[in-house]
DNA sequence: ATCAATACATAGAATATCTAAATAGTAATT
DNA sequence: AATTACTATTTAGATATTCTATGTATTGAT
């Protein structure tokens, strides 16, 4: 009920969920490049923002994390959608898309006709 | 070039001068009212997210403010957009709808065909 | 007189995100 | 062998934003 909390904050919460719904299991940087070429280089994820936002949603549970190694030791760290992730990730989405009408009826409106707050003139 | 500044964070300042614009100098209680009424009372901004975002865009120079005295007490704060503010609601609206594009691009993606930082399997 | 709505303001807490750097493996080239 | 670039994870510290909550005061209706 508020613009306030679930914009660009829930932005990149809903597109980590959304791409380990739609693709399976990736790890980290994975995600970031997934994030970045799917919008054309437009969304960058800096590190600094991906992987506290990954662990903030393995606090919560919305999803885990396990270890891979790939060839001789790279470790890589993989992450994987629960279903109370993906429960998450619809409330998340019909936040987002009802935020973005609420701003745009804002935005589309001229307050030509809106009159509020003009009781008082001297 | 990212998303992480611009789309909760600018929405606030961005309706904020929208209506400026729109409507011409409001004050600060009337502002919030408009919001909430051409959103349908979806978008509730709070006095304590309010006042801070109005004193930013003052400090930036992006709007002046004045006090009118109504009726025989009542002194309200009048806002008034500026000219760097109309360029200033250019540019987020600007990034606004680019954001607002990128992301849905994302989510409109179903990750099948893309194949980023999948080289490596066991 | 009391209540609700109007109107402005700010302290304090909580969140989020960013910048920046540290660490390390891999791959290609020279 | 050295260099460079890219892959990959992590975290400290700074900054910014917004929220909750409260305080003050005016106005209008009952």
């Amino acid at each position: 009920m508020r613009v306030q909390n679930n914009f660009k904050k829930g932005a990149v919460e809903m597109l980590l969920l959304h791409i380990l719904k739609e693709k399976g299991d990736c790890y980290g940087y994975q995600l970031s490049q997934l994030i970045k070429s799917a919008s054309d280089g437009y969304l960058i994820i800096p590190e600094g923002s991906m992987y506290p936002a990954l662990y903030k949603l393995i606090d919560k549970g919305y999803i885990s994390d396990y270890k891979k190694q790939v060839g001789k030791r790279l470790i890589r760290v993989y992450y994987h959608l629960e279903s109370s992730g993906e429960k998450r990730l619809i409330d998340l989405l019909q936040d987002y898309y009802e935020t973005k009408e609420s701003i745009e009826k804002v935005l589309n409106n001229k307050f030509e006709d809106l009159d509020i707050g003009e009781a008082a003139h001297e």
